[in-house]
DNA sequence: GTCGATGCAAAGGCTTTGCACAGCC
DNA sequence: GGCTGTGCAAAGCCTTTGCATCGAC
């Protein structure tokens, strides 16, 4: 009863059960890795690169294969989510109730990123997902826009 | 007066102008990709290799590297649109005014994509945009989901 | 002690790039 | 005819994988 709640998401300390549940173990390695994330909080989007980088730069050894591996781990876990930024590289973060409902805006000549919620675009994921049956997992709205400064250049 | 239309949308028949007006050339290959994509209409997305090959298929020459060029090319013209669905590579359609609203319902388990539009969510992009003081250029909301088969699946 | 996980380095996709030739304006 | 675009093949990312060793359970 105190498993897996409804959307996929869980407890820091159930990972271990929850590995456990799957034949597989907790490593040092995939303690850091959710360790970082956990750290620098559910807004923050880091590409595998990065979390190798602050891992060994905060003196823990774990080598980018594994990263790879972890984040993948993690993700099917739904302990993190993969993200999909436009014209950058693979993402993730966090997962966390707060992000099924989570959106960029994002200026596509600069690449500045701002984010925003918003419970209509929720209610219409959810609506779409209803409508053909689906169950919602997570709703993103990426937003591809021109910011201030970009968008006067354009007018150029 | 009657140069770009504020959504960076553009007819056909002014790409040859678009591109002179560049200092760039209409070439056979261009014409070729862009027809492609007039050919199968504004809900298909493309990969690169999609792309070449349903152009090998017809007989239009064209090498793969020139529809990385092209697709390249016809994007930041605004012809065409980059999309990014989550766990596939990158695909592109053709942009259209119906594309600031499109959005895909996707089965993160067995890949099914189903597309919808939504005036609210486009309405909830536009508020965002705005508050930031972007210029909204695209609205795209991916909603990650389990097809009912594969909800079913997961209950197991 | 067993079997899964790690690290390293090599292999693998997909995408971009250098260069000589072709062809649009 | 000049200068941009193309094709080919090689180079470049980012990511995954094979294999021997390590270590969680």
């Amino acid at each position: 009863m105190v498993n897996t709640p409804p959307t996929g998401l869980a407890q820091p300390s159930s990972l271990r059960t929850t590995l456990n549940d799957r034949g597989q173990r907790l490593t040092p390695q995939r303690q850091r890795v959710l360790d970082l994330f956990e750290r620098i909080g559910e807004g923050s989007h880091l590409s595998a690169e990065e979390v190798h980088l602050r891992l060994v730069r905060s003196q823990e050894r774990v080598s980018l294969a594994t990263v790879y591996r972890t984040l993948r781990l993690l993700s099917s876990m739904g302990l993190l989510q993969e993200l999909e930024l436009p014209e950058g590289g693979r993402r993730f973060e966090l997962a966390g109730d707060a992000h099924r409902d989570h959106h960029h805006l994002l200026c596509v000549r600069c690449g500045r990123t701002e984010e925003f919620e918003s419970g209509s675009v929720l209610a219409a994921g959810e609506a779409a997902a209803g409508a053909f049956g689906f169950r919602l997992l997570e709703c993103v709205l990426n937003v591809r826009a021109l910011c201030p400064n970009c968008a006067a250049e354009e007018q150029g």
